[in-house]
DNA sequence: GGCATATATCGACACTAGTCAATATCGAAG
DNA sequence: CTTCGATATTGACTAGTGTCGATATATGCC
């Protein structure tokens, strides 16, 4: 994967992985999490854990906050309506009409 | 990138790359577009360009078509669909409540 | 048939990402 | 201050990904 500096593929790129999409699943489950859940749910090691949150916390997707001795993950809104966006961009709607006034001519935009 | 099963995470992992959100986008935005034209716009060589669209294709988000010379591809409604309900599932608003209950208690839940 | 164009496949390369073991850091408790 | 538990960082390894050049396949045209 090439490296991007683009937000919206950042923020894709993050959501894209089996553990980060679950962390992400649980957090808009059940709101703020410790990080040493992530550790014990996923069957999976907990320097691995603390990489994936600080992907998601790179990519925006998650804020961190201590309380004593863990430390608490929470959803960030301005990630999760970004997404939103992004998958509301796409649509199928537009194509099917281009399609029939302009079909068979591939560069007819030049 | 491990490889996975889970459809839903193809679907991310296709989309989670700058050429191919490019390609979706130009999907959405002008329909059927021929192969050829990804080539052209993209300044990215046209074996680059095939590869991609088979991963669109393998990911479950485009169709191709064959007229005459040309393949048209377009997107699949039932990949936009799928990927509204992911980006709907991510939340921010549950998180709140459970943090007021239950805070200061990472494995409360067991 | 033979040729030209469009697309796909193959093989190879550099680079990146996911994982873990070991270690460091940080905060709390004694 | 020492110790302990939670989290982060480092370093290394493996495997996957994006890219390209060369080549194969397919379609249309002469």
């Amino acid at each position: 994967m090439k490296r991007t500096t683009d937000p919206d593929v950042l923020l894709l790129q993050a959501v894209a992985d089996p553990m980060r999409l679950s962390i992400l699943r649980q957090l808009s489950a059940q709101g703020p999490v410790c990080a040493c859940d992530f550790t014990d749910c996923c069957g999976i090691g907990q320097p691995t854990v603390s990489h994936h949150l600080r992907v998601l916390r790179t990519a925006g997707w998650v804020t961190s906050e201590r309380q004593g001795t863990w430390i608490y993950y929470s959803l960030r809104p301005e990630a999760v309506a970004r997404f939103r966006e992004l998958a509301g961009e796409i649509v199928v709607g537009p194509a099917r009409l281009a399609s029939a006034l302009a079909l068979a001519a591939p560069a007819a935009r030049a």
